[in-house]
DNA sequence: GACAAAATGAGGTACGTTCCTCAAAAATGC
DNA sequence: GCATTTTTGAGGAACGTACCTCATTTTGTC
C-alpha cells in the first residue's frame, strides 16, 4: 500500500493537520519541522494522491480555445482533436471552451477576448495571426492574469506565456531535404506555394526551406514563391499555365494547408506521381493524395498532441507550474504513402459510459 | 458546476443507491427503473468522475514490464520510457515493476513468468523473442487470468491479449521508399544488415523492405541480408570488406538496433555524407549520427508513446474493457537531421514534489 | 388478498486529500 | 517568570463516488 499522509504524520512525529500545512506550504511552521515532514516523506517515498488531492479541491479549470471559422480540413481536425482532448481531460477537472472567431475581422476577435476574463475563464489559447489590435488584446488579457497559448502560429510580440506548434523554420528545412533528396541533387526546378506571404508561419517555412536549398542543393531552382490568397482559382490557374512552360519543374512545395486544388490539377494534367509534391497538415485529403499518389510526402504535426499540450500548459500556466519543456515539444512528423497512420476515429460519443 | 450522483437520483426520482446500482451495473433494478436513471443521465450529460471513482474503489493496478537485461541503448531508452509513464500513471493507480530476465534464457524467462501471478500482479508486458518455452508460459498466464502485452516484437502464436509496436512489415517499406528515392531510384546496389534473420521483426522488416524496392526501383539491387549475431567485430570485417569491393553499394540499411559501430567504420572509411544510410530506433548514438551526417535517417516508435500505450492496454485488459485501436496504433517516425526532436530529459527525480 | 419475491430507499462508512476552527503547547520577548 | 506570539494538535466537514446493510415499498403469483 502507498503511504499516505497519516503514515507521513506517524513517522514524522507531527501531526496530521501539521504535514498538511507543509505539503502545501502553508505559514506557521518551523523550519526543523519542516524538514522532518520532508525527512519523513522521503524515508516513506510518499507520493500524493492526486486525484484525491484534486477531488477535495474541487478546483477546475474552464479554458477557452479560439480557433477561426475557416472550414478548411485543418482548423477542422484541429477542432476534433481539442474536443477529444477536452473531454478526455475532464478528468482532470479541466473544460473547454471551443469558441469560434470570423477569421477576417480581427476585432471580432479583439472584442471577444476582451469579454473572456468576466466569464470564469482560467486561460486562453487562440489561433490567429498577429495584428496590433490582437497585440493589445491580449496584453490586456495577461495584465488580469490570464495566461495565454498561441496555437499553431506564433504571436511572439503579444508576451504569450506559451507557443504551441512546430518550429515551422525546422518543418521548412525538413521540407527542403526531402525535396532535394527525392529529385535526387537536380538539375531542377520548384515551385513554392503559399497563400500569404505575410504571415509569420509561412515566412519560416520558406526561410527554412531555401536555406536547405542553397546550402545542400545548388542544382535545383527554387522558383519565386506564389500567393494564392485563398484563392483556389488563381492557383489553379498560375499553377497549369508553370507547369505548362517551365518543364524542368519537377517539384511543388505547398507550404500551408488547403490547397485541395493543387491535387486536382496534377492529377488533371497527367502528372500525378511524376512530380515530388510535399505538403502540410495530413488532413482527410492529403490521405487521399497520398494513397494515390498524387503527393509524395506530407510534413505534419500530431493534432492530439497538440491539443493535450495546449491543454497542460494551460493549466501549467494557471497554477503558475513550471512545465516540462521535452514533453510540450511538438515534433515534425513526416508522412509518405508508406508510414501513413490508420484514420483516427470519428469523436466519440456518450462520454458518461467511459468507465 | 458538473451534476454528480445526486443530481441524477433527483432527476430520476429515484434514491442514490439505485442511481448507483445502474451506474455499476448491479442486479436488482427493473428495465423501466434502469431507463429512466440513463435518461436523467443523458439529460444531464453526467460524466462520472474517474478521479472520485477510482479513489472510492481503491483499486490499483500492478504491473510488470519485462525487458531482457541486454545493455542496449533501445532498451535502456524503453526502460527510461516505461519508469517514466509508471510515474505519471501512479495518478491511475497504477504501479509498475520492471524486472529484467537474461537475454539468452528463455527458461529463465518462464520459470519467472510463471511466479507472477502468485505475486498480486494485474497483468504483464514482454519484449522477447518467440519460444516453444515462452508460449508454454504466456498461455499458462492467461489461463490463470493474466492478460499478457507482447512488446515491440509481436508474439502471435502465443494468445497474447494485444501487441505494441509498429508494424514491421509497414517500416521496412517505409526504410525502402525512402532509400529508393534517397538513391534516384538508381542504379545502385544497397547493403541490408540485421542481428538474426530469425527474429520476427527483423524478417518482417525485409519483407517490406524488398516489396517496395521491388516494386519500385527495379534499377536498385539489394544484397543478400547480413546476419550479425549481436557482434560488432563480424559486422565491422564485412562491411569494410563489401564497401571496399562493391563500389555500387551507395545505401545501407541497418534493420536491427545496436549497430554501433556501423557508423563507425562509415566514418573510417570517409564514406560519411556519401552514403545513404538508414537506421532503426532513435537512441542516443543514432541522434549523433544523424547530426554528424553519417546516418542520412532513421525509422522509429516514439518509446514514450509505446509505453504509456502499454500501461493503457493493460489496464483496459485488466478491467475487461474494450480499448481504442486508433489510439494504441503506434506511429511508425521518419527522422531526418532535419526535424530531429530535442533530446528528452533524463528521467525526473523526486517525484513527491509534482503537484 | 395473502404471501413471497423483487425492487427501492435510507443511511452509513470509506477512499486520501484539502481546508477550516479552536484549543493546547511551546517558544520568545521583556 | 509572566505575557505574548508562534507553533502544533485534534477534530471535523467536504469533494464525488463505491459498496454495504437493513428496512420498506412495490410487484407478481395463486
Amino acid at each position: 500500500m502507498r503511504p499516505t499522509v497519516n503514515d507521513i504524520a506517524r513517522e514524522a512525529g507531527v501531526s496530521l493537520a501539521t504535514v498538511d500545512r507543509v505539503l502545501n506550504a502553508r505559514p506557521g511552521v518551523r523550519e526543523k519541522t519542516i524538514r522532518a515532514v520532508n525527512e519523513a516523506i522521503a524515508r516513506l517515498g510518499y507520493v500524493r494522491d492526486l486525484t484525491a488531492a484534486n477531488l477535495a479541491r474541487s478546483r477546475s479549470y474552464r479554458m477557452a480555445v479560439l480557433l477561426p471559422d475557416t472550414e478548411s480540413q485543418f482548423v477542422q481536425s484541429l477542432a476534433d482533436a481539442l474536443i477529444e482532448a477536452g473531454s478526455q481531460a475532464a478528468t482532470a477537472r479541466i473544460e473547454l471552451k471551443l469558441l469560434r472567431f470570423p477569421a477576417e475581422d480581427p476585432h471580432a476577435l479583439a472584442a471577444l477576448l476582451a469579454g473572456l476574463p468576466g466569464r470564469g475563464y482560467a486561460g486562453v489559447a487562440l489561433m490567429a495571426p498577429e495584428t496590433p489590435v490582437l497585440r493589445d488584446a491580449v496584453r490586456g488579457l495577461r495584465v488580469r492574469g490570464l495566461p495565454v497559448v498561441a496555437l499553431v502560429s506564433d504571436l511572439p510580440n503579444t508576451g504569450r506565456d506559451h507557443f504551441v506548434g512546430i518550429d515551422n523554420r525546422a518543418a521548412g528545412r525538413t521540407a527542403g531535404v526531402l525535396m532535394g533528396r527525392f529529385l535526387g541533387g537536380g538539375p531542377a526546378q520548384v515551385m513554392v506555394i503559399g497563400q500569404s506571404l505575410l504571415a509569420r508561419d509561412m515566412i519560416e517555412r520558406r526561410r527554412g526551406f531555401d536555406e536547405v536549398m542553397l546550402r545542400d542543393f545548388p542544382a535545383i531552382e527554387v522558383l519565386p514563391s506564389l500567393e494564392t490568397h485563398g484563392s483556389e482559382r488563381l492557383l489553379r490557374q498560375v499553377v497549369a499555365e508553370t507547369l505548362l512552360h517551365a518543364p524542368d519543374v519537377r517539384g511543388i512545395y505547398a507550404m500551408g494547408n488547403g490547397h485541395r486544388s493543387l491535387t486536382q490539377i496534377v492529377e488533371e494534367m497527367g502528372l500525378s506521381g511524376r512530380l515530388t509534391v510535399i505538403c502540410h497538415e495530413l488532413t482527410p485529403h492529403m490521405r487521399g493524395a497520398l494513397e494515390a499518389g498524387t503527393v509524395t510526402a506530407v510534413i505534419t504535426q500530431n493534432l492530439g498532441h497538440l491539443a493535450r499540450s495546449t491543454l497542460r500548459v494551460l493549466r501549467a500556466k494557471a497554477d503558475n507550474l513550471p512545465l516540462d519543456e521535452g514533453q510540450e515539444q511538438i515534433r515534425i512528423e513526416i508522412v509518405l504513402r508508406e508510414n501513413l497512420p490508420p484514420a483516427p476515429d470519428s469523436v466519440r460519443q456518450n462520454p458518461a459510459a467511459a468507465a
